[in-house]
This record gives C-alpha cells, structure tokens and sequence, in this order.
DNA sequence: CTCCGTGCAAATACTTTGCACCATA
DNA sequence: TATGGTGCAAAGTATTTGCACGGAG
C-alpha cells in the first residue's frame, strides 16, 4: 500500500499547490480514491471514507468529489439508471465495458475507434469536447 | 401529418396486439411521440400532450413513456447531467452527438464504429447487448 | 486570526408509487 | 362490468445548498 500513500502525498501537493485546503477529510477521501481500484459511488466513497476519518459526512464527500473532479484528479461516470460512479484519473483515456448480469466494470481502449468519432465529428463540422462510450454486454456462450 | 397520423395508427393496433389498453392519454402521448423529430424530455412531452388531451397528468406520462419503452416503441436516452430524454425507435439505430454549447443533438451512425465494438467485446469474451455512445462537440472555427 | 470547509438539515430535481375513482375492452 | 389506467399528492433517490461552527494555513 505504499504506493498508494505516495499517490495520496503526490495529489495532496497538487492540490495545495492549487491552492485547495487539506483537511483530514479531503486527505481521507483522496487515499481512498487512490486505493480504489473499482468504480464507487458517492454512498460507496463515503462508506470507505468513515473508515478512516469517522464523522465525516456524505456532503462533504459529494463536494470534494465536485471539486476533485474539477481539479482533474477523478472522473465521473454515468451509467444507466445508476447514481454516478467515480474513478481516478489514469495516464490513459479509455472507455468501459459493463456486464448486464453481474454489474462488472472492465475498461478497454481502442484508438481506432477514437479516429473514427474525430473523423466522423469532423466530417459534421464539429470537434470533440469529450466523449462517452459505454457497451453494455453479456460473457459469451463460447462454446460451452 | 398525414404520415403522422398513419403511425399512430399503427402504433395503436400493435399495442393493443400486445394487450395494452389504449386510453385516450396513452392516444395522445402516441401521437406526441409519433411526431416529434427532437428528443424532448418528460416535462415537453407532457407539455404537447396537454394540447391534445387536457387533464392527462405527467405521472400518467412517465408511466406511459415506461410501457412505451418496454414495448420498444421509443428509446430512452441519459445526457449528461440532464432529466431524460425519448426519441421514437427508428428503423435504424444510431448515437448522438450533442454540440455543448447549443445544446442541439445530432444523430449519426456508423457501421465501422459498430464493427469495431462488436470485434473489441469479442475479444474479451463478451458479445454487446446495447451499448451508448455520446459525442459532446463543438462546432468547428472551420477557418472562419 | 482569517477564511474556507464542514456537518446538519432542508431544499432540489427528477421520477415513482399508493390510493380512490374512472373508462376501456 | 371487470380490470387496468388515471390524477393527485406523497414518497423516493441522488445530489446540492444555507447556515453557524470549527480548523487549516
């Protein structure tokens, strides 16, 4: 886990450095966001949260949550008919892939289809500002 | 609106097929839906059932856009940070794009981008069962 | 010591639901 | 006429916000 306190320790002098307070909350919430290697939600956050800083409220962890996501350090997902999930900002961009019967979250990443949404974009006269790409699929009978 | 009012029509008699009991609200929000070619929300598609059958209530609407989806009749779709919005079900499938700044959607489809989803969950084990794709654009300075 | 952040409770926005009455098939 | 649908108001979720107090810098 000392990857993951020196993940914290990196975040926690960004974000000073941008001039966001440090309170035993917001460092309490950012090691859990480091630690988390699935996609929680805000309740989800919170309840790992408690556990290292007792007392801390629900609100607090949606407004830092907000303001993490400003800073660029998580990324709010929205799936179907769920209540937001976050995860942290990785090195890389990629999209996700959830499992209809079991509610799994795998990522994956495809730069040909990144050029094709630019291109077609593109090809309408538009840029990307961002994007959301979400399959929603079921593990393969695969012959047995 | 002729054409609007053929639909209907044959929305109606596969409902009923189906054993929905066509009521007047249900006529009224068919029509609504039938002709509309954006995507409106709840709360319009209430608002342009009001001038065809006053009283209908938007309790009734959201019960009725849930059976509609159920029997495949309109699509919901989730934008980001916004009430959800329905599109009738074309013949055809696409995704949207969404220009940020107006607000305007934009529907596109392409046939590569659908084969490289289907060969990417392939390759994980998995076939797709509906998938989501959003591009938030912005028009293009395009040398102006 | 001064703000900014926090906890709490209440407000918000969207959507669903319990219930008594009504209308379709 | 027997269900199943409707309107209304109230409840339910997920999230945000006003306010007085407290702690980080």
């Amino acid at each position: 886990m000392a990857a993951i306190d020196q993940r914290t320790e990196e975040l926690t002098q960004a974000l000073r450095t941008a001039g966001v307070r440090i309170t035993r909350q917001r460092k309490a919430l950012l090691e859990v966001v480091a630690g988390a290697e699935d996609h929680p939600d805000a309740v989800e956050l919170h309840r790992r949260a408690v556990e290292k800083m007792p007392g801390i409220s629900l609100s607090t962890v949606y407004r830092t949550l907000t303001e993490l996501e400003a800073q660029g350090v998580i990324q709010r997902l929205q799936f179907e008919g769920e209540a937001a999930r976050f995860e942290h900002t990785e090195t890389d961009h990629h999209d996700h892939m959830i499992d209809v019967e079991t509610g799994e979250v795998v990522e994956f990443r495809s730069e040909r289809i990144e050029a094709l949404q630019a291109e077609i974009a593109a090809a309408m006269g538009y840029e990307i500002v961002r994007h959301r790409l979400e399959l929603y699929v079921r593990r393969k009978p695969s012959g047995g």
